[in-house]
DNA sequence: CATACGTGGAT
DNA sequence: TATCCAAGTAT
């Protein structure tokens, strides 16, 4: 049996929420919302089991990035990399080529280097409270509490941008920081933790959605202050837009990459195509233009064949490979879209 | 507390 | 086409 730490749930004892006026109200949206769940929630390989490796890597992958993206990853990374163990032992660019594509790859190199504190101080035993979780590299807040609640039944609520939106439009109100773990910990059912959490969520993700919520299909709408889509405020930052152009070269079942370098703030050590200096867009055939955003810039990328090579940016990071290394190399996503816009991935 | 970090699907 | 935004974390 696990210690609990009071601190971490100690204002969920009393019940007391704003949201939900009173015990029986909270009980009955407790039920409703874990009968629902038990009758509706989706089949993802997640929860197969309790193992904490399984849920941790799961939650890690879904930070930002939709249930729907992440599923192929999961069972592909957990067949790379089955275990803890396994995973603490492996090179930090055979991570980085298993998480290619889903974006966020710090999260990858947190997770590698959590794997290794996991197995040389703890003996490859993962803590069992949010509070020790929490210390493990790209574990925060959130995952802390996930990882304790599903895989070890410690009555601690979660926090993300679901659980958010469901508290929000039950309570009727704006509810911001340290207030939504407040209410999101009275709110929990102290008896199934990890269900009710994963509930919220589902709640969420499924049927209280941004914008135009599924109120006919929402299984405490009775308990609800808003039924229906909140006043949204509306951060909208501009995203930056640039144009970018790469280079592709191809020799004998080779392509020519640069890779990135090992202290860029953006995919540092990532490998992509040779990129063209600024003024080289538009003076040559595309071979393809495509659009893509990453995180605050919104690009138009050309890719050009083969041509003079001084004006390739960073050539001396450049190296040929063979078409069928591609899949162990930590590519850019950019990238590994281009390649498979020209079918050659 | 604001910002950067990736990507692709939804609206 | 443009904008939003998804099971957040680190700085």
């Amino acid at each position: 049996m696990h210690t609990m730490r009071k601190s971490a749930y100690k204002s969920g004892v009393a019940g007391k929420s704003n949201a939900l006026k009173s015990a029986a109200r909270a009980r009955r949206f407790r039920r409703r919302l874990l009968a629902w769940y038990y009758a509706h929630k989706r089949d993802l390989p997640w929860r197969e089991n309790r193992d904490p490796y399984r849920i941790w890597l799961s939650e890690i992958m879904l930070q930002q990035t939709r249930v729907a993206a992440v599923v192929g990853y999961y069972a592909k990374f957990l067949q790379r990399f089955p275990s803890v163990e396994k995973l603490a032992a492996a090179r930090e660019e055979s991570v980085l080529a298993a998480w290619s594509g889903l974006g966020y790859y710090r999260r990858a190199r947190m997770l590698h280097a959590a794997a290794k504190v996991l197995v040389k101080a703890h003996g490859g035993i993962f803590p069992n409270t949010s509070e020790d979780l929490k210390k493990l590299p790209g574990i925060g807040r959130y995952t802390a509490a996930a990882i304790a609640s599903i895989a070890f039944a410690q009555p601690v609520a979660v926090v993300d941008g679901n659980v958010e939106r469901v508290l929000q439009r039950i309570a009727g109100r704006e509810i911001s920081g340290e207030h939504l773990w407040e209410e999101a910990q009275a709110i929990l059912d102290p008896s199934q933790p990890g269900e009710f959490n994963q509930a919220m969520m589902e709640l969420g993700a499924t049927v209280c959605v941004p914008g135009q919520p599924l109120c006919h299909s929402c299984p405490v709408h009775s308990s609800c202050a808003t039924r229906g889509p909140r006043q949204s405020a509306g951060k909208a930052l501009r995203l930056r837009k640039r144009e970018i152009s790469y280079m592709l070269r191809r020799k004998s079942g080779s392509f020519f990459l640069v890779q990135r370098a090992k202290n860029a703030k953006l995919m540092p050590g990532m490998w992509e195509l040779p990129e063209l200096a600024d003024k080289q867009f538009g003076k040559s055939k595309a071979l393809l233009v495509l659009r893509h955003s990453i995180t605050v810039t919104d690009y138009r990328v050309k890719v050009v064949e083969d041509i003079t090579p001084e004006v390739v940016l960073n050539p001396s990071t450049g190296k040929w490979i063979q078409e069928g290394r591609l899949a162990q190399l930590p590519l850019t996503g950019l990238t590994r879209k281009i390649l498979r816009s020209l079918k050659m991935l």
